[in-house]
DNA sequence: CTGTTAGCGCATTCAT
DNA sequence: ATGAATGCGCTAACAG
């Protein structure tokens, strides 16, 4: 019956049963400290009126939401949808829901979100839109209720953190290129303004100069979409000295290059080879296949829900500790050897024979 | 601070800018009926005491909660990641948060979670583990609160819906095949229980039969799987009459079906032509690329939230009408033609547009 | 073991 | 135009 008769209330129960509605209290909160008796007869009371506790109520008493804030930039980006996911299984042991809310990468929307979201959560999972705002600092700084932040951190400000080892992996793929004997190596795309990006392009560059070459890097915000890689693209291979392999920053840009080269005709890897930062469904599929660095996804959602709940958990008992320094957790990424790095074979090429249906 | 002092509430400010609490909150609702004087003051009040309403007692006090929940089997499948996406998207337009669960296709747990929801937000998005099930049919009978279904639809029960053209993008699928000259076309994949996987086979075999063409369907629970969509194509191409074409039932079949074809060497489309439902990012990279059958994600989403907005509209007005029949609302699907069933040159590059998503 | 009572913070009559 | 008082449903003292 939609929007039929008004929920029963605890004293409702209370009423039916013949109890105070304290006992109903006791009894849908574990029912420890009364009698077996009463508690039956609560109990088929409760089931009778099919009678839900109001949770506003119990929140406005001084209870948890059992709720907690999800704050991501995208959750059709499958890194942190898959994020999300591990949260959310992570929340739901743990009897919580979660608010999901996007910004965009827009810091007004996440300082707008974040407002709403402190006086209706327990607790906040972020990633911040910016790890050097001063807005967003302060603003995290009165907040009321714990927040961790994931995949990328905030500076100067104490804030449990879980991110990925980005500066290292992207070093070991610069390594692993310029094994293969290249020299010149582009390093494509990306946000300059993302803490990500910035360490992945950091660990590309101090592999660079490990070995004495020259980094060259090219992250111009035309970079970020098909059309501006495409030009970048275009331009270093048609110049005096051209890239003999390309690292990719990002997931988008590693798919937009692929495709560009595959377009130019450009073989993968005899001509240029390919490496990508961060893992994607069909980089085995695709012929030839993408050697990535592989973030691990879900552990990052998984350690950064749990952190939470470590911190929910003490907040009931002894207050946190904020004077004790805290480092980030730093997840490790692993180095995915396939095809477009000159590591295999590439496969063997479909027969493109036009033989009859 | 970190648990530093309690937030600030209505009466702090009301004593703060010496005022009434009718009238401050009278302010935080608009500020009619104030004089601008005590309007200028009582609002300074409020910045200097960082002042942010209690959600919970507002939401006691009978108001809505601005919260809807948002119920998908899964957040890490792009198709639902992408309507939650659009969802938020309308959700925060309304000023309204988002609860995401996971059902993972679970009755038991979808049930929890719709108890659980029921009580904190103003309206439900559910996509339906299965659109049969009699207790899940009762249960949404007895809800208070708007619900609308997205995806799958709920049989024997009135709630607005809305869904994809799944049989049409299914038999147009399947006749493109047809009218390539294919006559043996295998329908692979997919769960048969769930609504639109049916609705997928059925399409398939209206085009077969219109065509006088024998339906060959493979859903056997083995074929969900890399595994099994690998057993179940060795073992339909050794036959006497192999398939010449391929229409897989969902995505992920799809990207099995493709590797395991490239891995045998089997040529597409010359020796086995390829049809997916659903489309997929990388679908157009792929060599060759994948022709498909494309749902309007965003379109899903956007559409389901503003019919559940709409709904919550009335609500308050008068009571909403539910003896009036309600058809779900169907989204076209489009067929994206691509090289994998024989319509382009197998090797040409694709054309420079950037792709769909 | 069990009941009575006093708020949690807010919106809302009903006065003024 | 403004304020005092009431109660939403629940939990936690504090009695019995």
């Amino acid at each position: 019956m939609k929007g039929g008769k008004r929920h029963a209330t605890l004293s409702d129960v209370a009423r039916s049963a013949d109890v105070g509605t304290t006992t109903v209290s006791r009894v849908i909160n574990g029912g420890a400290k009364v009698s077996p008796k009463t508690l039956a007869r609560v109990r088929s009371a409760i089931t009778e009126l099919g009678f839900i506790p109001n949770h506003a109520a119990r929140t406005l008493r001084g209870e948890q939401t059992k709720i907690i804030g999800l704050i991501v930039p995208s959750i059709a980006d499958s890194f942190f949808s898959s994020c999300a996911d591990a949260i959310q299984e992570v929340a739901r042991r743990h009897g919580t829901l979660v608010i999901l809310t996007v910004t965009n990468n827009d810091p007004a929307s996440e300082n707008a979100t974040i407002s709403t979201l402190v006086r209706r959560t327990d607790g906040l999972l972020l990633v911040p839109t910016s790890s050097h705002s001063l807005e967003l600092r302060n603003q995290l700084r009165d907040i009321s209720i714990p927040v961790i932040c994931f995949d990328r951190p905030m500076y100067d400000i104490q804030i449990p953190t879980v991110i990925t080892q980005n500066f290292e992996g992207a070093r070991a793929a610069t390594r692993h290129l310029l094994e293969h004997g290249f020299r010149r190596i582009l390093c494509l795309g990306g946000e300059s303004e993302l803490f990500t990006m910035n360490e992945r392009v950091r660990g590309y560059t101090a592999a660079m100069k490990e070995a004495n070459a020259r980094p060259l890097i090219d992250m111009r915000s035309t970079a970020c979409d098909y059309e501006g890689t495409s030009n970048a693209i275009v331009k270093h291979l048609k110049g005096a000295k051209p890239p003999q392999a390309i690292f990719c920053l990002k997931n988008s840009t590693t798919i937009s290059t692929y495709s560009i080269l595959q377009k130019m005709k450009i073989s993968i890897p005899s001509q240029v080879a390919l490496v990508g930062f961060d893992d994607f469904e069909l980089a085995s599929t695709l012929r030839p296949s993408i050697t990535v660095v592989q973030q691990p996804v879900e552990e990052l959602g998984h350690t950064a829900a749990r952190l939470l709940f470590q911190r929910l958990a003490l907040a009931k008992g002894m207050p946190i500790n904020d004077k004790e320094k805290i480092k980030p957790i730093q997840l490790k990424t692993r180095l995915i050897l396939r095809a477009s790095c000159g590591c295999r074979e590439v496969e063997e090429p479909q027969s493109i024979s036009a033989s009859g249906h």
